[in-house]
DNA sequence: ATAATATATAATTGTATAATGATACGTTTA
DNA sequence: TAAACGTATCATTATACAATTATATATTAT
């Protein structure tokens, strides 16, 4: 039986996790790991089309991952905590022991 | 411009935080982070239907996430690495600071 | 063997959300 | 001011997936 502060804290990690879900997502922080980078820089480097990118960057931020300021006509966005790239390190870690789980899990789709 | 290596390795890493990114299975596992638990147990713990939890078991299994023994007509689960408890416990450290992000974001719906 | 218990699977349904194309908004330059 | 550029938003479509109900399988007990 689950407390409601719990339930609360949960949801929020699940909702973080969500944000690191996606590999469109994935891919545009981790091309801001090497630094701040503007929507046009994040569309070079990803391949991604530029609204694509956009909502993106607007889930990052909204969830706090990431986060942007504008200069000029140019909105640079960045990585907002040092955590979040430990996250990201430390999933590259467990993946190296559990990848071919992951590899062979059909339950989520492959991409 | 992605790698093709890089796009696999950034899709398996989507897809291990997808197998975090569900409030039931976080539920699930945050039971496990306690010691090994069968079926029943967990559904106690968490007030999920018994379908419903075995469903996000095997997801969980299928992904390396967790393990599972057979102990007569009883099946325990555990977590299979201690890693994926690293996980998320650097994911509890995240929240601390970006929780106000993550609560406030309307993009991922709440749960 | 039969019943009861524990777990898994299947089919269905509803909802969330990723991608796309079109367009709007804001800033700079000519 | 107009044109060009950078970014954001909207509407639509397709798909992924969580939850539910019903049922199947497997193990133990009577």
């Amino acid at each position: 039986m689950l407390l409601t502060a719990e339930i609360t804290a949960i949801s929020l990690k699940a909702k973080l996790f969500r944000g690191l879900s996606d590999p469109s997502r994935l891919s545009i922080l981790e091309c801001l790991l090497d630094g701040p980078r503007n929507v046009s820089e994040i569309v070079a480097a990803t391949d991604l089309s530029q609204p694509n990118v956009s909502n993106h960057l607007a889930c990052l931020r909204d969830c706090g991952l990431a986060a942007a300021v504008q200069e000029g006509r140019y909105v640079y966005y960045r990585i907002s905590d040092d955590r979040v790239a430990n996250l990201l390190a430390l999933a590259d870690e467990v993946l190296a022991e559990v990848a071919r789980g992951v590899y062979e899990c059909t339950r989520v789709t492959h991409s």
